[in-house]
DNA sequence: TTTTGAACAATTTTTAGAAAAAGTCAGAAA
DNA sequence: TTTCTGACTTTTTCTAAAAATTGTTCAAAA
């Protein structure tokens, strides 16, 4: 039997996908198990604690899968970074959701701040991962790996903001921004590593 | 004697710069000129009005600024970058109320958007422009220059609002981020011309 | 150990009145 | 004619209390 804890994760994970963290109450999550509020507060101490446990399931998810990418890579840079470019696009069009709102009121006030930036840097630890790999085969030449992955990180983060930024002034979602970061993420990887890859 | 407007603008700009649109009455403005508030409003029909023209006031001396420094330009691309981001920072630290919940609470239901849409491809054409002359100098290898300018201005903004988001959070202004954006253009723009550019 | 109903506490939403600010206009001053 | 004003109306924002919702706790039952 699966444990409980992941049963509730589950499940509020839907919820919190489709409604947001504001709008998705205890008592749905509750009523979703076929449970009352009090008894998943025996399980979660909070809301927060909640909803930590669910960004990090959806981080975890993500970052598998991203070091799965890397490990496959072989000689195509290029490639492979547009592969990690699609699994985010992936998963920001599941949650979209999180990009509006949702963030901005949540945050404040929790810790949810440490938290997050822990996300970041596991992020930057798989470019800098997948430059070291590029740059050990000799496809890539450059100078500083670690500023190199703060620097995509950075650009990549931005660039998911700066697209999303009208949702965030009107307050309504709306997924298609997700085609628009991709495209700039896509053109900007191109100008960044055009000049620098040897082809072998 | 100066155009009247112009001594509007002028007045308004100081107002609008310390207190923010929000906090900035027509009354106070008016006050400051030594007229009334009827008056102000021979000259413009609305708050809007008069803050659409103080933004364009503004981006007209930013744009100018920047002209200069491309016309400068002889060999050196990534000092006059450099050049370029420095004075962005000045703006920014002189006028940085307005990045503030400020652009987010006015831009709806004004027609800001579009006057902001065309700050942005000015922009674009000012980069597009230094490009053009590095290509032409021979000190830059790059394939499409237009899509690089558009890069280059997406990556510019996105990596401002990305270390200005925890200020639109929190809702106080702290201008020790520009130092933050600054030192991540730098960065960024060093990474991206490191091997595109033929030192002579 | 797990679950529940009932109660309590904190937060959010509503509402209505007051205050402040935006915007208008007939007519005076230049 | 152009520029300006005082008095006025309309719209928006602020405030504070009441109501409603939601988060959280706990003694006791299964």
């Amino acid at each position: 039997m699966e444990n409980r804890k992941d049963q509730i994760i589950e499940v509020a994970l839907k919820r919190f996908a489709h409604f947001g963290f504001h709008k998705t109450t205890m008592n749905e999550i509750a009523d979703d198990l076929r449970i009352t509020k009090a008894n998943l507060y025996y399980y979660y101490p909070d809301k927060p604690s909640l909803i930590l446990d669910v960004l990090c399931k959806i981080a975890a998810d993500l970052n598998g899968g991203e070091v799965k990418i890397v490990n496959k890579y072989k000689d195509d840079l290029l490639k492979t970074i547009n592969e990690i470019i699609d699994l985010r696009s992936k998963f920001m069009r599941k949650y979209y959701v999180f990009h509006i709102n949702e963030n901005l009121d949540w945050i404040k006030g929790i810790d949810l701040a440490e938290t997050v930036e822990q996300f970041y840097k596991r992020d930057v630890e798989v470019i800098k991962a997948l430059l070291n790999k590029a740059v050990t085969s000799g496809e890539l030449t450059i100078s500083n790996i670690d500023e190199a992955a703060i620097s995509l990180a950075e650009i990549q983060k931005g660039l998911s903001l700066l697209h999303t930024v009208s949702d965030v002034i009107t307050g309504i979602p709306n997924d298609s921004n997700v085609d628009k970061i991709v495209a700039s993420q896509k053109r900007v990887t191109k100008l960044i590593f055009e000049g620098k890859l040897n082809r072998i």
